[in-house]
DNA sequence: AAAAGTAAACTAATGAGTGTAGTTTACTTC
DNA sequence: GAAGTAAACTACACTCATTAGTTTACTTTT
């Protein structure tokens, strides 16, 4: 059983008491059994009365909270993604006082943590059995999940600007940086094809695809 | 409806002569229906009911040619993959007639034009729709698939000891490559978010991995 | 005549969502 | 501390739609 809990409690009423009401209890009964259902066999798969039966709480209490199936994927998909984008808000800016390579080091591995968190993956994965054959509506979620993509660029741009690199399409080679990380950081946890990676081995592919794109771009 | 059939005529029937039996054109229609349907929609959402309406084929007829509909489900695989894998088989020793360049240029090219083929993508789609919830099966369908990755490995370890090229390690070094193409040529294509590629793309994204990789390994 | 196709009605199971009558919990109020 | 109350929970029986797979009685193709 590789699931965790993505939710345990809320966090503005454990800060006014410990105690939540029962109701509340029952509700995040519900969403963790949901949570650990939708992951595990998918959306389509889990029939609401899996989900009250896993929660161990009658089916009519899931319609209580939830009204559809549907109210409930949707409540997670927005409250797994809230959870997750706790913003990476590294600075982006040139600085003449570290190595180009330092600070490209510091925003990669920033990066494959946020893939190795296990709630982005989870999120990823669950939006994909839901979304998948709605190709619109799955463009339109993902959308919302890349603004990581950005970062790099700015600081690429800033780093062109500053002669530090020679880049004639940065979003062409944010676009190659970032699928040298994903296609080892994230697809294969994706898939669960691929253990999840230690630190060693995200260390290394963080230097080695640093090095490839300096070797690329590096402006000597 | 951008679905084309992947199955036209049974070459050999087609060879002995130019006419096929009523109920070879049924299978055929239940085939390309199913392959159609499953596409689209997902083996799961697509019924047998909808199968035989858009066969224009009574129900029963199709499970006369198939007994399930995970026996349909595997044909279907199974079918699409030994159709896709028209193996790729080039020459992967060092030629010192030809730079390492040109060589790379022409491999990459080749898998590029594989995830470009369109069957290979719809058979990854509909292996994921089906196995994404299933991660041991999905491995072992996505290893059958996986031939063509040792392709890149040959060549460069060919021209590794040729010295032309230097690189440590060959596996994450194919890994890298491979990443590169297919983070732009086939997982936007898989996840159907993006438009399938021109030609002047392909070559590119053909041209600018082999420069990356090169620029990283190439033993000047 | 044999093989294959047909429509249509059928079974059996599943799953979303509802209605109901009775029980538990937490929080007053006496 | 006992009694009352409203909200939330429970079990369970129900509707309604869908879907895998079967059966039947009849027709068409080869």
């Amino acid at each position: 059983m590789y699931y965790f809990s993505l939710f345990f409690f809320y966090g503005v009423i454990v800060s006014k008491n410990t105690k939540l009401t029962r109701s509340e209890i029952k509700r995040q009964d519900i969403i963790d059994a949901a949570c650990q259902a939708f992951q595990e066999f998918g959306v389509q798969a889990t029939s609401m009365d899996k989900i009250a039966e896993l929660a161990q709480v009658s089916k009519r209490t899931v319609y209580n909270h939830f009204a559809t199936k549907q109210a409930l994927v949707v409540y997670l998909l927005n409250e797994i993604r809230t959870r997750t984008l706790v913003d990476v808000d590294i600075d982006t800016t040139y600085d003449p006082l570290r190595s180009v390579e330092s600070k490209l080091l510091t925003l990669i591995t920033a990066e494959i943590n946020l893939y190795s968190c296990g709630h982005y993956i989870d999120l990823t994965r669950m939006a994909f059995g839901h979304f998948l054959y709605h190709p619109e509506e799955l463009k339109r979620e993902l959308d919302k999940v890349m603004a990581q993509e950005t970062a790099f660029q700015r600081y690429l741009r800033s780093a062109c600007e500053h002669k530090q690199l020679n880049i004639p399409d940065i979003k062409f080679a944010t676009d190659q940086l970032q699928n040298l990380i994903k296609g080892s950081c994230f697809w294969p946890q994706f898939l669960k094809i691929e253990a999840p990676l230690t630190d060693e081995q995200k260390h290394h592919i963080a230097t080695e695809s640093a090095a490839m794109f300096l070797a690329r771009y590096n402006n000597k």
